[in-house]
DNA sequence: CCATTTAACTAATACCTATAGTCTATCAGC
DNA sequence: GCTGATAGACTATAGGTATTAGTTAAATGG
């Protein structure tokens, strides 16, 4: 083995950094072994191509995503973990708004390991609703209003979607509210 | 003038029909050109690249939604107006999902045009909301609100992100509930 | 110490976008 | 009806991309 640079954590990790630092449009496999200072080709030796690259990029973001939600509701419940969790959510999209379009964009294909990363979100999500006694189908669909309302708010807010001179913590904050507030009401039934 | 098959309509027209039919990744001059029976250079007399014919799609996309808006709820008011709204927001999103996700990407290069486009479908929202007496700040923030809530529900259902067996229709009627109460309780401040 | 394997490489293919320059059919004005 | 300008197609070309095939050298294991 000609002196073994590469691995794939190293691999990913630069990829990483490359769609952290000049957007998800320069990601490409010539870029990326640019950075690295080696050939295209080489890279084959350790992703199957672009969109495996990408796959292992996806679920990099899941389980990190999910480390940083869990971090935050732990000890919490409520609408305590709401927030945290609300917070730590958006902190995440706005700090890796690249990783983050690449992550929750296509759950189409996706292979057992994606799956399982996306569950264990899932799973997380569901604890910290526990507090507001949310009970069978009304849980998972409380739980699709949360995902929809974090995803749409953090997917425009790093788009560039909200364009209006108004604060957008006190958006999100009222967005919270909002979910709080239903929740309790589905809570109390 | 050798016979001038291309129209800029024509050419958009046919890009937009290509990814319906093939989704986003098959977007391309090349794919376009050999739609139109023509050679991809033929295209740059209509457009100035893919970034200006994307341009070009996602105004035709905007002001197609707004369409929909509009002719959605003319005559209502209140939650009827809300629930019109969300219908065909969701359904244009699930018609043109590939368009859907080119439209509400990237609004940060936003030139005139574009931002006119985007404006008319806030000033359509915010008519619709005018049955909940909404005032000042808080309309503006309830219009992130119900876009968050909206843009999240249908990218996370077109990007096959709703992964449990539960019904959907369900799940965004119960949205739906969340923004009325949430509009309610505002707007009687 | 040698065989195997690993992981780099070079070379080549087949796309893609985009620009420059050419040619021809149409249209306006005479 | 002729002519000149122009619009809109074309050919040719440059340079970028992903990917595969085949080659070579280094490190490991028996």
């Amino acid at each position: 083995m000609p002196s073994p640079g590469l691995t794939i954590d190293k691999v990913v990790d630069a990829a990483l950094d490359l769609m952290r630092e000049e957007g998800d449009k320069a990601l490409s496999m010539s870029a990326l072994a640019r950075r690295l200072g080696v050939k295209p080709p080489s890279l084959y030796n350790h992703v199957k191509g672009v969109d495996d690259l990408k796959r292992a990029m996806r679920l990099s973001g899941l389980r990190t995503l999910h480390q940083h939600l869990q971090a935050a509701v732990v000890g919490w419940s409520g609408p305590d973990a709401l927030w945290a969790a609300g917070q730590a959510y958006r902190t995440f999209a706005r700090e890796h708004p690249a990783l983050y379009s690449l992550t929750l964009a296509a759950t189409e294909e996706a292979d057992e390991e994606l799956q399982a990363a996306g569950q264990q979100l899932l799973t997380t999500l569901m604890a910290m609703l526990r507090g507001y006694r949310l009970e069978g189908d009304a849980a998972l669909h409380a739980i699709r209003c949360l995902r929809s309302a974090l995803h749409g708010f953090v997917s425009l807010e790093i788009g560039g979607g909200f364009a209006m001179p108004l604060d957008l913590d006190e958006s999100f904050d009222r967005l919270l509210r909002m979910l709080d507030q239903s929740f309790r009401a589905e809570g109390s039934n």
